[in-house]
DNA sequence: CCCAAACAGAACCAATTGTGTACTGTTTCA
DNA sequence: TGAAACAGTACACAATTGGTTCTGTTTGGG
């Protein structure tokens, strides 16, 4: 089961929310923990993470928050999971040009799982926080609980 | 970091071996794991897993072993991977109607996960075991052993 | 008929990873 | 000076995965 951590799906989520809430500035940890229901430390360490990856700007002090660090269309879910959840790397030997597969010695997959890996990552590169942010604002009628 | 399990790349593998193989039918268990290294209940327990999926088929008893079920240009890899890792689903929430996301109640983003899903699934998919056969049949020149 | 080869299935343990929390520091402004 | 808010670290718990082991079941040959 390929699957994306929950802190990653949360931090998309609070990406989300910090887009749509527009060019509002700052926005505090607390507060988006009230508003997504998470708890506190949860919220500030994903913040963390994607301010370290320079996807937030942080104000520290008594007003301080968070702020996207780029327009909405300039940061990509390729970016995000970069933040959250390391380099995709499908497999081990993906990157470097060092195969360390423990067994299948010369099973020389290492070149197709690269090529693989790179367009996956251009898949993930090419939906941008704008989109999700777009779409998510107008849901479709027929939604859950809406 | 988005890695799928040591299983699944070392099922990869062995697939890739058996197609390079060729026509020559069946292979035993016992005789990829002697060529590959990689310990015999492992291989056992992976070549079952491909087997229950349809992308091998086995025989029985005192000749027996494993053979690709189809023609290696009609194995993907998303084949492979939906049989060793289970279905790809980035989220919780991908698939079925259901948002089970405990926090960020009303967060929306169903329908995109489920399109970048399926997106990724279709990359996955593009991808034929011919293909990774062919390649890691004749690999760069400038490879790492040879 | 009986035995060995080979797959089938289930159960199990160990190791790793991911998740979430707590605590302590540091910066800023009133 | 003190409170608000981010920064960093460390840790405990839970879930998943990786890998092994054991016990059937089927097949062919002596
Ligand atoms: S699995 Fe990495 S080169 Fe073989
Ligand atoms: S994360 Fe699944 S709908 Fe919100």
């Amino acid at each position: 089961m390929i699957r994306l951590g929950k802190l990653t799906d949360y931090g998309v989520g609070l990406m989300t929310r910090m887009a749509q809430d527009g060019a509002a500035g700052l926005t505090n940890a607390r507060d988006l923990s009230g508003r997504t229901g998470m708890p506190l430390p949860t919220v500030s360490k994903i913040l963390k993470l994607l301010c370290q990856a320079g996807l937030l700007e942080s104000r520290r002090g008594v007003g301080g928050g968070y702020a996207l660090a780029r327009d909405p269309r300039q940061i990509t879910l390729g970016d995000m999971v970069d933040a959250l959840e390391g380099p995709v790397a499908l497999t081990e030997c993906v990157g470097d040009g060092d195969c360390n597969c423990a067994y299948l010695a010369d099973c020389g997959l290492q070149q197709q799982w690269n090529g693989i890996n790179r367009r996956l990552q251009e898949t993930l590169n090419s939906v941008t926080l704008a989109e999700m942010a777009a779409e998510a604002a107008c849901p479709s009628p027929q939604g859950k609980g809406a």
